[in-house]
DNA sequence: CTGTTAGCGCGTTCAA
DNA sequence: TTGAACGCGCTAACAG
């Protein structure tokens, strides 16, 4: 076929083919089909019609640039790397969603890694910006090493400091406070429907700002307005049972997952109680479920936190690398959804 | 710091800062730290002392290759590709812990595109292999396009013909006709519990088999052995009581989908037919839920199907880039898994 | 046997 | 608009 034109030995169209098809130099090829053509401020300054004859040329050629030896020089992929571990997890598929609607537009391409040994790919594989979703406690160092090497790491983690690398956070605490808060301004015998292990930990993000709600709003702490659960949702739905079977039971119920939230109102649509009139109820998580339940839940959760992460990505993605190498923190707290389930 | 020693204005470590640290050449740096060092036929003469200080050097750097200048010389990038539509799917999760526990021995890293949108992207991302699980009408061209390109492609298909691309098939219908043939070695009275699509379309690889099996058995087609549903698991259930409750009720079931045949058995539980004594039923597509439900449900399936793909990716990764070019066809022809549910 | 020199591959980009 | 250097690692050819 074309033995006298190019230089087709491999399978691959070259910028130095589409130059000799297009009699111009491989310089003005590079000048068009990637950096500024007409508009650059320097140079450029291509004449649109060699333009229009130098991209027919690459059409018809079937060119396409060779990612590799442009990273070689610009120092950027045009790539985003995403390591999740949990790939079946809703969360992660949620994560690569939010990427990918930001990322395309710009030409970058989100690309998967489902691997929790993130530590040994990323050593040598490059990206413009990297989200880790996952770091083992021995790993902290190679987040360091990393970030020494240039990249730009984006870390999901809830206690990691950023040395190098950017660290988001998603934080319940503050929306449980709100949820507290908004029980509070109306009612006064608020039960809570948590985990064993929560209580036990007197988890600070869940648990403690139902004791700090009260405490603060001078109410007692009542043992018998304390139920636990492990897990299933039937020891939930017994839970809320032991909570609202009762002579003096509570008018609002802070449940800590969106799950016993919904165990608690079934249990009290199963009494004849009233959720929303004779009971408020509030969970946590902010699930799909939850709101499409009836009556829809009212709850606590991230709100934008997918898209604000894949801003976060591509941001530093397109950052120059000598640019803000800080490391920083984004905290993302929690907030509450106000919907049926109390008002 | 280190202003005298290397040239460290980038963040990252050359092979030139290590051969400087050893006191030795750039070659014999790559020659260690790459390609074989003490083995190769010709050169790689490189005493092991020298070796020695020279991984030292490297360490000590955190010296690590850049992939894509590596690339440009050798035209490996040690990655593989997959571009996979439904990450949520069971299946390409299946895929991805296949390819991964193939590949990374070998120091192959699998990545994950999550783009329907494949042409675009592996237009100029490259690996050494390439999956591709879906392809619409048009884009058959662009398949043939990137393998001229010198792409290796592996496309999941069921029609497609290899154009310089593998294709994969997963054949249902070679399954579909054991399962028919192990009930009529024991049944004259067979029932169908199908699909309202596939026995319109008659499906030729899940409806057929069924009249196939009954003609070449000499057995008549009864309409009332013949249930359909679509979709829910309540109507699964219904068409399999439609089927069961009757006084002349089969003595066999073959259900189109493991999901149905599901349905089937707890339909037959539930009327007090004990499924693997007065009743024998089969489903297709061999599930782990059918594995794990008593009584262990007999399906056909895809054996080994997923070890394979990810046996053929990483060949055809390794495989030299001018080697074999074929474009072949893999077919992969269902198997039928004897279990409790028909013996 | 051990090690070095030098050129390559591909697209980018500066200086002319 | 272009020639040529450049970036990084590989490797053929060559020299102790």
């Amino acid at each position: 076929m074309n033995s006298a034109s190019g230089a087709p030995r491999s399978g691959r169209v070259t910028i130095k083919q589409v130059a000799q098809r297009a009699g111009v130099s491989t310089a003005s090829v590079s000048y068009v089909l990637s950096g500024r053509s007409g508009i650059a401020g320097r140079n450029g300054g291509v004449a649109s019609e060699t333009a229009v004859r130098i991209r027919e040329a690459a059409e018809e050629l079937g060119y396409a640039p060779d990612l590799a030896a442009r990273k070689i020089r610009t120092g950027r992929t045009e790539t985003i790397l995403l390591s999740l571990t949990m790939l079946s997890d809703p969360w992660a598929l949620a994560v690569i969603e939010a990427v990918q609607r930001r990322a395309m537009p710009l030409g970058i391409t989100p690309m998967i890694l489902a691997d929790a040994d993130w530590a040994r790919v990323l050593k040598t594989h490059d990206a413009d910006a990297m989200f880790i979703d996952a770091v083992a406690d021995g790993q902290q160092g190679e987040l360091e090493a990393l970030a020494r090497q240039g990249k730009k790491l984006v870390v999901f983690h809830e206690q990691i400091e950023p040395r190098g690398f950017e660290v988001i956070r998603s934080l319940a605490g503050p929306g449980c406070v709100l949820a507290m808060e908004h029980l509070l301004a109306k009612h006064q015998k608020i039960a809570i429907l948590t985990t064993e292990r929560a209580r036990e930990n007197r988890d600070p993000a869940r648990f403690l700002p139902y004791l700090d709600g009260l405490r603060r709003a001078g109410l007692p702490l009542r043992e018998e307005y304390l139920a636990t659960f492990d897990r299933s949702p039937v020891s939930a739905y017994a839970a809320a049972m032991r909570l609202l079977d009762r002579p003096d039971r509570p008018t609002a119920i802070y449940a800590t997952t969106d799950f016993a939230a919904m165990s608690a109102i079934n249990a009290a649509q199963r009494l004849g109680i009233t959720v929303g009139e004779d009971l408020d109820v509030v969970g946590v998580g902010n699930t799909l479920e939850g709101e499409a339940m009836a009556p829809s839940l009212t709850s606590v959760g991230p709100v934008g936190f997918f898209d604000e992460l894949a801003r976060i990505l591509v941001e530093r993605a397109l950052g120059g690398s000598e640019n803000s190498v800080t490391g920083g923190v984004v905290e993302f707290p929690w907030q509450l959804f106000i919907r049926d389930s109390a008002r």
